[in-house]
DNA sequence: CTGAAAGCGCTTACAG
DNA sequence: CTGAAAGCGCTTACAG
């Protein structure tokens, strides 16, 4: 074992500097209402220069009851930061956390909180100055957290909480924009590939299509334009989609809730012989990496998914602060992304 | 805002018990060496469920001085949880470290720590128990940590460091089972493609390729089974794949440094209408989830992804309480995911 | 403008 | 076997 290095406290640096352990704290914590004498205040950024200090986030978290860490919190059964989309969400969240020097913390909640009563781990211990939820969420573990005076913000959550901080993507746009542009290309007949249709998220778009559609005059009809697949999977879309183009009356375009189930569609066009985008045009949602490998390239929707990392954090941080938020949700832009998987409908024959 | 709850502490415990905070603190650690009464111990118990208390992590880490959490540590301009692989580990590594009461940080450095000398935040505020880097590292900045006593654990890790506690999937087994299995497919003419050889995983790799290959009685010629990419990306190896397959005398079977590589190969066959596997095998590493969904899906090696974060976990978890570990090095097994993309070699014409 | 002192909620020798 | 007390490294009213 090596020799340890002890590390500087606040001590050793308010009697490098002459002052009280008070000023040093005062200096460094920039403390509003707290005035400093300049002199005073560079004889102390010296000494903590010097001595390379650095407070001890633990240390000040006690003191000050407010702990230095925000968590992200997921259910257990779920897939926390192996899933394809939030797992940019959590990268964004973390570099806007360290710029407000705060860490970030995972911590998952049983999944039968209901019955135990189970807060997750890091709210039960008061390690974490606020918590952020992604996806799906029990209201009443939104208030329990609440209650204890730590702050709460949802990403792309379910169901719908009023009063409670938010952050979406604008999911009914993106479903506009995605019918918008097939509409452009000359495509009448658009179906829409979705599963999990209770989460906002993907009532969102499938509005935002169904919308789109009637403004163009294209009468909509449940039955006609929504396939539902079993699961919210890759090979359940790819087959749904095989039923679906064997049909004589196929459609000329597909607009699929995410673009895992995309992947899944061009799979069965390709076995199918059904040519992409020539008889066939394609649009996905999230805009995730493997959207650029599928063949052809998917056209999609996305939003600023580091962004909404991002923003959580920066909505969690003022709570802390007690900074009022103006609107409890926040909506974030989409855009289309134009790739190879959509161009004109073919000439009818 | 609501009226807020107050946490319960050990001195409301106490309280309820009868007994002291010392007591307490020592029945609910189970403190090795102390013994408590039964009775005693029935009471604290009994009021701290009463009472539905639990002890402040952070006051805890102060007192101690030990912190309850453990620290992932990137480089700032890596990608962090957003890695197709690595995500897996993470996932891993926080369901273990919750089971011996751990939380899980995430933090970055600074990309020019060693100009500017800056640990990473959370060892420089002292919030973390441990640290476990994956992949690339600067062995003065595992050094600096240690000296801080501050335990360290590596995840296939670069550069090659003795003396520090490492996990890895076998790389070298794993180059050989790919090799060994196309060998049995009849397959010798075996190309293999990789980008970032420094790494010593794609180097291990590489390695029992070769290795295998030799064992075969195949003469290895680094000049015809060798094609570096020149990036670690699918685009890369499409775009060397299109190259190497055009060429009249073709390889009949392409071993890949990882998924990624591979998906790109495939994208190559398919748009030069290559038969996979009649006319080309592809064997991939790391059975990334993607590697179910190319077309065909993919033969891949992999390990157990979760396993290995949750490994360096139990590792750091033993290096805080003082246990030693037995090895420096620990290699965890690979084993052969036979999917479609892999077949009898062609018949010679 | 600055400092002395209490306190955050625990752990841990040390007494008894 | 149990408790009183010091201490972890900070923050924050409160005096002056």
């Amino acid at each position: 074992m090596m020799a340890k290095i002890k590390k500087t406290t606040i001590k050793d640096v308010a009697k490098e500097a002459g002052v009280s352990i008070a000023t040093v704290s005062f200096v460094l914590n920039n403390r509003p209402g707290q005035v400093i004498s300049e002199p005073v205040k560079k004889k102390v950024l010296k000494a903590a220069q010097k001595l390379n200090y650095h407070p001890s986030a633990i240390a000040a978290g006690l003191a000050s009851k407010r702990p230095g860490n925000i968590a992200f919190v997921f259910y257990k059964s779920d897939e926390m930061i192996s899933n394809l989309y939030y797992s940019f969400v959590l990268e964004g969240a973390i570099r806007e956390a360290t710029k407000h020097s705060f860490n970030i913390m995972f911590s998952y909640m049983e999944d039968d909180w209901e019955t135990n009563g189970d807060l997750p781990k890091v709210v039960r211990e008061g390690s974490t100055a606020g918590v952020v939820f992604i996806k799906e969420i029990h209201p009443d573990m939104v208030r329990l957290i609440e209650q204890r005076g730590v702050p709460v913000v949802l990403v792309d959550h379910y169901p719908q909480m009023e009063d409670v901080s938010a952050i979406e993507i604008d999911n009914f746009r993106g479903g506009e924009l995605a019918a918008e542009h097939l509409i452009e290309l000359g495509h009448t007949d658009i179906v829409y590939f979705y599963a999990n249709a209770d989460r906002p998220s993907i009532r969102g778009r499938l509005d935002g299509y169904r919308a789109a559609l009637e403004k163009a005059g294209i009468a909509f009809d449940a039955k006609k334009h929504l396939k539902e697949c079993e699961e919210f999977t890759f090979h359940s879309a790819c087959d749904l989609a095989m039923e679906t183009l064997k049909k004589k009356k196929r459609p000329t375009a597909i607009i699929c809730a995410n673009d895992e189930l995309a992947g899944g569609v061009l799979r069965a066009a390709q076995r199918l012989n059904v040519r992409v985008p020539d008889e066939l045009s394609v649009v996905g949602f999230d805009n995730i990496t493997m959207s650029n490998y599928t063949e052809p390239p998917l056209t999609t929707i996305g939003g600023d998914k580091e962004g909404l990392g991002a923003q959580a954090v920066r909505r969690l941080v003022n709570a802390v602060k007690d900074k009022a938020d103006e609107e409890k949700l926040q909506i974030l832009p989409v855009e289309l992304y134009k790739r190879d998987s959509t161009g004109p409908a073919p000439k009818k024959m």
